[in-house]
DNA sequence: TTCCTTTATCGGCGAATGGCGATATAAGAG
DNA sequence: CTCTTATATCGCCATTCGCCGATAAAGGAA
């Protein structure tokens, strides 16, 4: 995973409202929708539209067009994906192996 | 970890060049300053200034005064507790708990 | 004291973000 | 066909971000 799309994976990740939404898209395993996700915030369908788009475009969750709705679900193995290059980093941190490391595997 | 204050740390390392900014302090064990981090990248002072304030702010790293300048560490413990809270959040994902889940381990 | 170095902060500017209402499109329902 | 529902997208606006140069404050050296 690149540093650029893992910063823009976290600042998709980085808004509470988010969070929020992936978490209610994780609790209803299937059929969640804009208007599902809309009425259980205090914002207006629009707002929520985008903050879909925002985790649709950092590839966090997927569209299913289903009938005249569109489903949102969760992409677990890209937040899995998440995890490691996180683990990555902070492996990055913890080696400290100052200037002259013989570098890593 | 509170939801606000998890998004604040996502926020705060959601950008390429804090996530460069924090391997940089990272590598070197000791001693590192704001024009030490500044001559590794292609930005102003200023801006890199700027930058390790949004992460102190975030809590990801420490500042401590050395004589004339601020030397600069990673708070390990805190992205420790990130990804324990990162952990969290996937598990909620993963639980799924509710009606019809006839699913998949 | 007088420099010099390091740093944080200020002001400015263009771009992006986050919110909203309004609207256009698309798919069913009747 | 018409009507309804669901959704995305389009302004619009206020705020924040990211970058810069310039400057002030503070510590150390001469």
């Amino acid at each position: 995973m690149e540093d650029d799309d893992l910063a823009n994976v976290l600042r998709a990740l980085g808004h509470p409202v988010r969070l929020h939404i992936l978490r209610i898209l994780g609790r209803q395993r299937s059929d969640c929708c804009c208007t599902d996700v809309t009425q259980c915030l205090p914002l207006a369908q629009s707002t929520v539209s985008q903050h879909l788009k925002v985790l649709l475009d950092a590839g966090v969750i997927e569209r299913h067009p289903r009938g005249t709705r569109n489903c949102y679900t969760v992409r677990r193995e890209r937040l899995e994906n998440l995890g490691i290059a996180f683990g990555g980093l902070m492996a990055g941190l913890e080696a400290a192996p100052q200037e002259k490391s013989t570098e890593p595997v």
